[in-house]
DNA sequence: CCCTGATTCGC
DNA sequence: GCGAATCAGG
């Protein structure tokens, strides 16, 4: 593969959109990363830097940050977390009602009735699972990525939040334990003794 | 380990 | 110009 003008300008597009070098060069095929990286240099585009203007000029870009005002956040890693900032203005508007209107809270304290739908994941009732996991779950599904299924791979966590049925529902993404299909404090509800679950009775 | 970008240097 | 190998860091 050549860097043709078209392959350039796809670089320069998602480069710009704050992608990965692996991921552009996942979609353009046929290069690696740091094919990517190295054109991005001879480009001379390493600065992300959106407003094109280049404040190069001399100073110190790194003139000591010392002290972040406000927001800790590495501001390079914001942009990974939505990865689609495609002209879909729908998911966002007047958002946010409640973060956790807990569809199916996998803790659920007696739970109560299934609905009869799709086979929901596993998830063993409270009375089976330790209260420190409990906590733990729920710290988790707080935090959890959203992803959805295309988004998953080898090493984040697989399990589904939510009702498959409908818009709130997602996986938890969070690293994986190694070699376990989900994180840590999922594979605490996902994998238990057998003693543990033994005795459920219905 | 997984990942990131940066740099080098033979081609 | 290109990009694998390597480096440095999270």
């Amino acid at each position: 593969m050549s860097w043709t003008d078209e392959r350039v300008e796809t670089l320069k597009r998602m480069w710009a959109e704050g992608q990965s070098a692996s991921q552009i060069a996942k979609e353009l095929g046929g290069v690696t990363r740091n094919a990517v990286i190295g054109k991005v240099h001879r480009l001379g585009l390493s600065n992300r830097v959106e407003g094109d203007d280049q404040p190069a000029a001399s100073a110190a870009p790194a003139a000591q940050p010392a002290a972040e005002p406000v927001v800790a956040t590495a501001p390079a890693e914001v942009p990974r977390v939505a990865p689609e900032p495609e002209p879909e203005p729908e998911v966002e508007a007047a958002e946010a009602p409640e973060p956790q209107p807990a569809p199916q809270p996998v803790f659920a304290p007696r739970r109560p009735i299934v609905p009869a739908g799709q086979p929901l994941p596993p998830q063993p009732s409270a009375n089976e699972i330790s209260p420190e996991t409990l906590a733990s779950v729920r710290e988790v599904e707080k935090r959890s990525l959203k992803l959805s299924l295309m988004e998953l791979t080898e090493r984040t966590c697989k399990w589904p939040i939510g009702d498959p049925a409908t818009d709130k529902f997602w996986f938890c993404g969070l690293p994986s334990t190694a070699g376990k299909p989900y994180c840590e404090a999922h594979v605490g509800v996902a994998f238990q003794p057998m003693s543990a679950r033994r005795d459920r009775r219905r």
